[in-house]
RNA sequence: UGGGGUGUCGCCAAGUGGUAAGGCAUCGGAUUUUGAUUCCGACAUUCGUAGGUUCGAUCCCUACCACCCCAGCCA
């Protein structure tokens, strides 16, 4: 009897992997799964990452299991530590815990190389002498079958004398390989003798110069799952054509005793955002080429990015968690994952007003230690986030959004002659517009009407509310405003075009805006709801500005159902 | 003209021989000192196409079509 997962959000959608693994719970095929999550230290994770650590680490939440963090370290060249600092940061920041010590492919370096003496005793391995254009012919095409290489043949004397003094460094770099024998007729190219040992003279960041021989993906991964007795070793669709030689490589092992473990590897698809590009050499194009201030740009897919940009784990985890995991082609659209962040901020952070782009309202009925002002909460559903005065002065900044001289039709809020609601403050009426030499409105005049506070005006409905900030009280800060990195769905797949050509020029806008002095205190990564505008967080690092002033990034704008 | 995959509402996504969950979006309507939130309600006679099997098919069979991945000493 399958469990049924209930369908609404409270749990999680049923996914294949998830009925996979309950499966083999059920029948006992284990009693306790292990995931693993196998960055490679070659950049920082994006949000495609993202959807694949909620899912690796959230199945082994889910059903009582582990999921251990490995470091896929087989490619000294481009690997390095700021990558793997960042990617545990940013795991740990998503809200999930490893199974003990991280752990590196590089820790089973020498059991590899056990591994693949054993291949080459038992004749199922040999070194290749061809050149990589030599191996690329010899491979044959993906319609034509491949043909053995003239090296193929060597005895096990020869390929285990020849491999040790690979190991030992007797050969340049890249003159000869270790290659698996397997099927050079294959129909599938992988198991067309993949090559799973190269000798590279590079540093690398765990074993130094320790070795000259570096193992490959395919002969590494498999094998390192299985050491480590991963149950569930799930991965993008990609390595569906892989799973053959993984199964080969860990079948022999297996059989022959030297393996406590069998994996299974299963594919799903992997994420696809709209307007942005998540391969690793295109973002790093990004950073290295100063488009973007870093890789952890608040413009940038990358989790660095979204974190700065003030998206949070919950909100990336509802994300990730509403995509679900299948594997047919997904592309998602940017405001589905604003929707989740949105959702989670909603309740969560507290409300102030901030003016972005203002006018000067000089309120002409405004009575010096008269006119009173309002507390009020920091959010209207949450009283114990507490409150603060909303004080009104003479002279106070709108946003020029909100006033229209001539308004267009269905506009609720400011018009010459018209009524609104200052938020948490009075109602009050334009009488008055003042403009300059070249007619744009520098002030406006506005009485108040003094029996507004705190109660609705007699005898008429006033429905516009628009929110506002003391010219003297309020504080000035540097805001952030982004716009999609990219003005195109899909950069990096527009036949004939680099996908530079479609870097948006106003992604960036920076702006200063005037704020309630109670945000004076914000913290690094404090984040606030400015009313009627969307949700801003405090610079994670430079929170203060050139002058001292708060520094904020849009998160996210607020839905808005009025358009234009 | 090789191999491996995928095709269910605008976007994700369950389902699987018994007559199409859910989320996002959208559209109505209610409440609202955020055109936000919240709340109600609507939203696939149809599951890539064409045949077949069956009392009955999105689920089984056959053929076809579309799209994606694979020819690194990258992962």
């Amino acid at each position: 009897m399958t469990e049924k997962i209930e369908t609404n959000e409270t749990t999680v959608a049923g996914n294949f992997i998830r009925a996979i693994i309950e499966d083999d719970l059920k029948t006992g095929k284990h009693s306790q799964i292990i995931t693993r999550f196998p960055p490679e230290p070659n950049g920082y994770l994006h949000v495609g990452h993202a959807k694949a650590i909620c899912h690796n680490f959230g199945v082994a939440e889910d059903y009582a299991g582990l999921c251990n963090l490995r470091f896929d370290d087989t490619n000294p060249e481009k690997e390095n530590d700021e990558y793997v600092q960042a990617i545990k940061e940013n795991i740990s920041w998503l809200g999930f815990k490893w199974n003990g010590e991280p752990k590196y492919a590089s820790d089973y370096f020498e059991k590899l190389y056990e591994f693949a003496e054993w291949f080459i005793s038992h004749d199922l391995a040999y070194v290749d002498d061809l050149t990589p254009e030599q191996m690329r012919e010899y491979r044959g095409t993906l319609t034509k079958a491949g043909t053995n290489s003239p090296y193929r043949e060597r005895s096990i004397e020869e390929n285990l004398d020849l491999f040790r003094r690979m190991k030992a460094g007797e050969f340049a770099d890249g003159a000869k390989v270790l290659r698996l024998k397997i099927d050079m007729a294959s129909p599938n190219m992988n198991l067309r003798d993949p090559a799973i040992y190269r000798i590279k003279r590079a540093h690398h960041i765990r074993t130094g110069d320790k070795w000259v021989i570096y193992p490959m993906y395919d002969y590494t991964h498999c094998i390192s799952d299985a050491l480590e007795g991963i149950t569930h070793s799930c991965c993008s669709l990609e390595f569906e054509d892989h799973r053959p030689l993984y199964d080969w490589v860990v079948d022999k092992l297996f059989t022959a005793g030297l393996l406590p473990a069998r994996p299974r590897q299963i594919e799903f698809s992997r994420l696809e955002l709209g307007y942005t590009v998540t391969s690793k050499r295109k973002l790093n194009q990004l950073v290295t080429e100063g488009i973007v201030s870093g890789w952890d740009d608040p413009r940038m897919p990358t989790i660095a990015g979204m974190r700065r940009r003030g998206y949070t784990p919950d909100g990336i985890r509802l994300f990730a968690k509403r995509c679900g995991i299948s594997k047919s082609p997904n592309h998602v659209d940017v405001p589905f994952l604003e929707t989740a962040i949105r959702e989670d901020l909603e309740n969560n952070v507290p409300r102030v007003m901030a003016v972005l782009k203002p006018i000067k309202v000089t309120l002409t009925n405004y009575i010096d230690g008269e006119t009173g002002s309002r507390e009020a909460g920091f959010h209207p559903n949450h009283p114990e986030f507490g409150s603060r005065l909303c004080e009104l002065t003479k002279e106070i900044y709108i946003d020029s959004d909100d006033f229209q001289e001539i308004p267009e039709k269905g506009f609720q809020r400011l018009t010459l002659g018209g009524e609104v609601r200052l938020r948490h403050s009075y109602v009050i009426k334009c009488d008055e517009i003042i403009k300059d030499a070249d007619g744009k409105i520098i002030e406006l005049r506005c009485s108040i009407d003094s029996n507004t506070l705190g109660k609705n005006p007699e005898g008429r409905k006033v429905k516009g509310v628009i929110h506002w900030v003391s010219c003297t009280k309020s504080v000035k800060a540097t805001v952030r405003l982004y716009e999609r990195l990219f003005t195109e769905q899909a950069p990096d797949s527009v036949e004939g075009r680099d996908f530079k050509e479609f870097i948006n020029p106003h992604s960036l806008e920076t702006i200063t805006a005037y704020i309630e002095p109670a945000i004076l205190n914000a913290k690094p990564e404090d984040r606030f709801q400015f009313e009627r505008v969307g949700y801003f967080v405090a610079d994670r690092y430079d929170y203060h500005g050139p002058d001292g002033e708060l520094v904020f990034n849009k998160t996210v704008g607020l839905k808005d159902t009025w358009k234009k």
